[in-house]
DNA sequence: ACCTGAACACCGTTCAAGT
DNA sequence: ACCTGAACACCGTTCAAGT
């Protein structure tokens, strides 16, 4: 009721911005809209955001942390086995609940005004599963060698299978079990020897 | 010269929206500024597209009209790691090269309006692949089991490993190497016991 | 059949002015 | 510091009219 806002329209904006992308896409948001549906006039997100491109930057960003927090919250004190199939359920699953969001996330970091926070953002998961591999290799889990490859080789598998689950290329496989199979296969492949005898 | 086109307009509008796309981005290609490219009015387009989205929908049908041909012309002779090889060198190749091609063949393909057509591109490949790994499968090449698991875990590899790639998250690794070394990685985990003895 | 050009409703962005 | 509202240049889409 009050003339003036209460200043917290900028969380306001980025929270109706994550609904409106989550349920009709890119195509759905406009700065004009958000502002008639939170009630302020339509110059007034300016204040907060440079252009449109800088929301969805930091769309971009809240993306990214959420999916990072959802994958730190798999890490743990399971074998690196489970913690792999957690880690990267989680990562398909938050494609699965959230197929534009993780678009708009990757559109907004390759674009030429991706905030450096943004790019940091999206190489955290990575760094982390890098770090991960080298304690398994430490632990004798792992077989040796180069631990960024491996990590490559896992997170192209995690996030291949979450594109074609998003996809529809599934051709019906329930996408859990698509990921279990691909976490698995992944981790068969990097698994030490004497491991790799044990699993199942 | 003359006040009118010559008739060819639609593949025109489709070749120039291609060039756009890849050089600037979804972001920089607009109906009005394609036409004032060509030298037709700005209404020109909708004779030949009914909307933005029809002309993005034939754009992504191209693309993956293109993407298959140059996987289908690696289907060569050679051994069934070899032809994966080359099949998954040339989708990266073409996703490094074209990387927002690919993003908008992806985009359009989800779109409601999605054409019946773009959706069959979109999944010839993923089909060429089943056939070709129920053939070495009966080769004696493959190991047993569901093929359209298998070639899930091949496409995840691939697709995984372009994403990366033009997501810029390789870390320095060049793309050929580190599509080389996954498709490797995944043909290794589905190769039958006595080819995996035989390869490097 | 194919294209033109005016018309309409929408954008993103900027900026003086208000509180 | 934060928001308003007019202004501007751009869109996509539609449609009578021209050839």
């Amino acid at each position: 009721m009050s003339p003036y806002h209460h200043g917290n329209l900028r969380a306001e904006l980025l929270e109706r911005a994550w609904e409106v992308v989550d349920r009709d896409g890119l195509d759905g948001l406009s700065l004009r809209g958000l502002s008639r549906d939170i009630g302020v006039s339509h110059g007034a997100s300016a204040r907060h955001f440079r252009d449109r491109q800088s929301l969805l930057d930091a769309l971009a960003r809240m993306g990214f942390e959420r999916l990072n927090r959802a994958l730190s919250e798999t890490a743990g004190t399971a074998s690196f086995a489970e913690r792999l199939r957690a880690a990267g359920h989680a990562y398909v699953a938050f494609a699965v609940a959230h197929p534009r969001i993780l678009d708009l996330m990757y559109d907004a970091k390759h674009h030429p005004s991706a905030s450096a926070e943004l790019v940091e953002l999206s190489h955290t998961a990575m760094r982390d599963l890098v770090a991960m591999i080298t304690a398994a290799q430490e632990a004798g889990e792992a077989r040796p060698g180069d631990p960024r490859q491996l990590a490559l080789i896992v997170f192209a598998n995690v996030h291949g299978v979450a594109t074609l689950a998003t996809g529809d290329l599934l051709d019906g496989v329930p996408w859990p079990e698509a990921a279990a199979l691909t976490i698995d296969f992944a981790w068969q492949g990097i698994a030490a020897v004497s491991a790799r005898a044990t699993g199942g």
